[in-house]
DNA sequence: ACTACATTTGCATCATTGTTGCAATTAAAA
DNA sequence: TTTTAATTGCAACAATGATGCAAATGTAGT
């Protein structure tokens, strides 16, 4: 699966930007900043192009946004293996890596009566397996 | 226990913005904005002095911060029933509503080797009890 | 390959949150 | 009351999010 099909997969437009971070994504192993992504990028695309690119990728569920603190927002594609599941983020305290987190189906949180959940978004903060060492 | 006890417990100066702030989210049932804070106050501050006092209270664990999406933020008063719990946010799409929720113990995430993790936050989203109505 | 049209881009502009430096003010201890 | 350390207000700035509009681009149909 490439950048290409993928946007094809979606009916949406093959515009080198959109293709570019898509690109980039599906070889990243870690959730990539705006800065990042620009960097790792050929083109030079206006903030607003980046900002919309990224709006719509994530409206068609092929990258997600992960929110450390705010002001510090990250991106990783969306895996197949991630559909369906509750998806935890993983944010390193020493190197701010940020990782999607496999996790064997987990969470069994009671709400309130009348309360729907539709969304659950897990955010773990901690040290990780390199900077352990 | 009033604002100025907190204050004192926690050897911080008793400024009447930090008071203001504490008395406010003392009576409140639910997360505030910084701009529903400010105008629940009597006085006036500087958006800085609002800023740094959240941060002071928050570090000394009076309140703490929930960012619910960027840019959008909200704060909860720490209530001792929350203390050593894993602690839920809940955000209802239709009146934004940040509540925190009591829950039974639930979480059992098994990270990969060497990852450890210091803290976790959880944020659900979906809609509550007077919305669903 | 060319044309027509809808989409996307780049630019300008602005809002919100977070952050720091520094002088003036204020709380609290002596 | 005086002294001192902490806090405030102001200025200035960074990052993210958002919109309007004209110019450029992709895509489908010919």
């Amino acid at each position: 699966m490439n950048a290409i099909d993928i946007l094809n997969n979606h009916y949406l437009k093959r515009t080198s930007c959109r293709e570019g971070i898509i690109e980039i994504m599906l070889n990243a192993n870690k959730a990539l900043s705006e800065t990042e992504i620009r960097d790792a990028l050929t083109g030079n695309y206006d903030r607003t192009t980046f900002y919309r690119s990224f709006k719509t990728l994530e409206e068609h569920k092929i990258i997600h946004k992960i929110v450390v603190d705010n002001l510090v927002v990250k991106y990783a594609i969306d895996k197949p293996a991630h559909q369906n599941k509750e998806h935890v983020h993983f944010c390193c305290n020493v190197c701010h890596t940020v990782q999607c987190v496999d996790t064997v189906n987990v969470l069994d949180i009671k709400l309130p009566d009348g309360y729907t959940p539709t969304e659950i978004e897990i955010l773990i903060k901690g040290t990780c397996a390199d900077c352990k060492k």
